[in-house]
DNA sequence: GGAATCCACGGTGG
DNA sequence: TCCACCGTGGATTC
């Protein structure tokens, strides 16, 4: 691995909100980061681990049917109340900001749990359709072990290896989900529980 | 030696 | 009809 480790430069301090932290990726892309974004970020965590009602899934792959290699639970946050009553906070914070910028409102949310190092997920970027050109927003709030959520543009480029930490947050914006992809992959190294929360305009996963 | 990365594989669904 | 999607495991690279 001969990518290099991102938070190098990036001033992750301050106030995000006024944007001075954005991290332009190019074409159109962008990313925030705020570390420690999350109020009580160990309580929410110990909550969501025990009150989501966490679903294991099976995706049939060439010859097999294997288990999806994380736990998950989506919520529409317009028709049902979230599993903790933070999240519904959340994502107010993030609408005050972003609504406006995105021009439309976050209205689902949608939990990951990888349970340890060996629980992932592969490249992809988060289109709303299979066809659609338009660009979208995700906000991916972190919670307990960090993980490295790695950015990578579409058709090849150095990669990006942001280590997310208990509490953080990170906005893809701008061109993001069509121009890159992202991934959180495996690791041998030991890690702990980590929860991930995807605000998302409509309902996407 | 160990960890990370790359790549091919093909059924599915939009 | 077509093609993007995605998890694994072996090979390769770091």
């Amino acid at each position: 691995m001969c990518d290099i480790l991102v938070p190098v430069s990036v001033p992750v301090q301050g106030a995000l909100f006024e944007h001075s932290e954005r991290r332009e990726l190019g074409a159109g892309a962008w990313i925030d980061m705020r570390s420690a974004w999350v109020d009580d970020a160990d309580a929410l965590f110990d909550a969501l681990l025990d009150d989501v009602a966490w679903r294991a899934e099976r995706r049939q792959m060439y010859d097999r049917v294997l288990d999806v290699p994380r736990l998950v639970s989506f919520h529409d946050l317009l028709t049902e109340p979230p599993p903790n009553p933070a999240i519904t906070r959340l994502r107010r914070r993030l609408n005050d900001v972003y609504a406006g910028e995105l021009g439309e409102p976050f209205t689902s949310a949608g939990l990951c749990l990888y349970r340890d190092g060996a629980d992932s997920v592969a490249w992809h970027g988060d289109t709303i359709g299979r066809s659609s050109t338009e660009d979208t927003m995700v906000a991916i709030v972190s919670l307990g072990a960090t993980r490295v959520f790695a950015l990578r543009p579409r058709g090849g480029g150095q990669s990006l290896r942001l280590p997310q930490h208990h509490g953080d947050l990170l906005v893809m914006g701008g061109s993001c989900q069509r121009t890159w992809e992202h991934a959180v992959p495996k690791t041998a190294l030991p890690r702990g529980p980590r929860i991930s929360i995807q605000f998302r305009p409509r309902d996407v996963r």
